[in-house]
DNA sequence: CCAAATATGTGCGTAGCGCACATATTTGGT
DNA sequence: ACCAAATATGTGCGCTACGCACATATTTGG
């Protein structure tokens, strides 16, 4: 039944944010958007409260005070923007660590639930998972959203599409 | 790469959660652990507060106020328990109802991102995650902890094993 | 040139949770 | 039969993470 499978997916999912959670209140002592922000932060230099806050999907206030954490735990700087209004957000050494940190530990926990496949089977579910995220329907909003917590350093070629709502016009 | 592979589970896992706990916030105006609750209330008759503790992950007295919330929105009922230190939950009408809108929506919330692949694509993917699950080394508690949030009415014969540290005895 | 749009910050309140402590019941050893 | 330890629940208090409403500063566009 397919619906077997989408229920299988679910609990795989919850284990895999479960595992992924606890390692990064390990790693940075906070919970909710805070890691995700972190390693946003890092992917470009200059992101912006704004910009993050829709990639969060959190409020403005909450956004706001999220960089207030992370920047009362030195881990990021709020430095003047290009425009006068903006802000740029950029991570300091130790902010780079801890994100380096986050990244590895969200690896490691996902790959211990992955490590009792053979590696045939590893890379058939490879296959299907990257078709899958392929043949979503995605703006470029949502690519960075589902992937605000993924490791830079070894997703190359995200097979996610940026390009909804850019047809037709 | 397997690490990539490792990031992409970890991206899907991601999407999957906040498409769920999206779609349990709308249904019963609840977040965090307190659809599960309602999930595994729902499992057995006479769930006590401690293995309601266990099964989610809580403390002890955020179990108290996380029933405390379930039953101020009379989706559940603290009934005297067999043992006369404990209390046996159970479900109202209401919460029966709103248990099966939650893992509806939880249901849909996943087909919605696995759609996309065709009926063979679909089944090979269930069989790797029939798998992936079957082999891991959970215990009988563990394997609650992954279910908590799901539906009893799809999943028969949950791949999941239960008896870690049962053996060598 | 000024109203609207854009971007950030703040006061205040809430949901969800943990720690430490209190209370009630049961179990187990003597 | 007794009493200490174990088990199970409830409470006072505080904290983290968040949203709403409002305030402020800058830029844009007619």
């Amino acid at each position: 039944m397919e619906t077997g499978i989408a229920n299988l997916l679910g609990a795989l999912s919850l284990a895999v944010m479960d595992r992924i959670e606890q390692g990064a209140r390990e790693v940075i002592g906070r919970g909710g958007e805070t890691p995700a922000a972190l390693v946003v932060i890092g992917y470009g230099q200059g992101m912006t409260n704004d910009k993050l806050r829709r990639i969060l999907g959190l409020s403005h206030s909450g956004t706001v005070r999220l960089v207030d954490r992370l920047v009362s735990d030195r881990l990021v700087e709020r430095r003047p923007g290009k425009d006068g209004r903006e802000i740029a957000l950029y991570l300091t050494a130790t902010g780079a660590a801890a994100r380096n940190d986050l990244m590895a530990s969200r690896l490691s926990a996902v790959a211990s639930l992955l490590d009792v496949l053979s590696p045939a089977e590893t890379k058939r579910l490879g296959t299907l998972l990257h078709e899958l995220l392929a043949r979503q329907d995605t703006s470029e909003l949502d690519r960075f959203t589902i992937c605000r917590r993924c490791d830079d350093r070894v997703c190359t070629n995200c097979p996610l599409p940026t390009n909804k709502g850019k047809r037709d016009r």
